[in-house]
DNA sequence: GTCTATAGATGGATAGAC
DNA sequence: GTCTATCCATCTATAGAC
């Protein structure tokens, strides 16, 4: 029974299901989460709420059809880089891979934490809500000093701010490379204050 | 006549108005602007909305009310800087002022840029608007590079969202420390790719 | 699959009594 | 200076016709 290719996972797949998501990335861009109705989102497609209910039964589940997929990827960013055994080896994988992650879709970062509503709704989500403690886990090692947690902190809130509008101008491949510059210069490990000085 | 001893700045100065935006700022880092109602203000002081509204007459004075001391104070340091003539003191003058700042009201800088309806308020104000603009262009000298662009976004954004949560158990003085180390590894000049290579 | 219509709640804001 | 009462706009969400 062809049902399309892909048919549980979604609920419902259509052209239209589709177009409500990208209007909605639009729209949540330009004005915040909190401040996009459901109406804005019908009127830039033509259509009622009424329509835009049919695919969505709620509009915490467009805010999360948004932010899913960029999610889904970064959590296999995370997972491939926790499968690495040399700590140093780990770091740059996963920065080359957030780096690459953010430059593909840069308005989608401006939303992830650009929102507390969007906060609160990944909170909800026992999928996502662990992954930026991972992420965080998996860039600094195990028992890193206090500095490098503020570091990588730093540093992943500043992606996505620059991913957003800071530097609109630049052109992808530039962008990427001032990034892991910044990231590089942030995280390459201090003095350590606790002993335990040598590699594993 | 004595009608207390300040009056004209604020247009009115009383105890109620300053426990508004004690609350707001409260409410405000905890759920963001857009999804804190007035009635949520005025429930947390045991007041009616239109004991708010005695104090002010729109939603969007009382934001600017809260925001407003810190900006003014980060207007200063910016001016402060902005005097100084090596773009080295400059900057290092501006980064100490600006982390103290940050320091000082942590959860306020998770308010600033946090929600985009603060960005678009704070756009409509003819003296804060221009600030974020002036804070970059003091901190990177004349005819920056782009990536020392990007650095200096990245950090200016890694500033508040630190202040904000990440790192809520670290004290002060120790944060300041961790935070200045950032700075300087992120706007240590790089290797000048368009000549101009020595010190003014 | 999209519509009209509307429910039901809540938002910001105002008028006027006390 | 704080209240009650109210206005009106808008919001999310639902019911049911087409």
């Amino acid at each position: 029974m062809a049902m399309t290719t892909l048919d549980a996972a979604t609920h419902r797949a259509g052209a239209g299901r589709e177009k409500v998501v990208a209007a909605a990335l639009d729209l949540f861009a330009e004005r915040g989460v909190s401040a996009t109705s459901l109406q804005m989102i019908a009127d830039r497609l033509g259509v009622t709420k009424a329509a835009v209910y049919y695919h969505f039964k709620a509009k915490r589940d467009i805010v999360l059809a948004v932010v899913r997929p960029a999610l889904a990827e970064l959590g296999s960013v995370v997972e491939d880089a926790e499968r690495e055994r040399s700590q140093a080896v780990r770091t740059e994988q996963l920065l080359v891979g957030l780096v690459d992650l953010l430059i593909r879709n840069r308005r989608l970062y401006a939303i992830l934490e650009g929102d507390l509503a969007v906060a609160q709704i990944l909170a909800t989500d026992p999928l996502l809500a662990p992954l930026g403690e991972r992420l965080v886990d998996a860039l600094v090692g195990p028992d890193p000093d206090p500095g490098q947690i503020v570091a990588a902190n730093l540093f992943l809130a500043g992606l996505k701010s620059v991913g957003a509008g800071g530097a609109a101008d630049i052109p992808d491949a530039e962008l990427r490379g001032y990034i892991l510059d910044c990231a590089h210069r942030l995280l390459r490990r201090r003095r350590q204050p606790t002993g335990r000085s040598g590699p594993s």
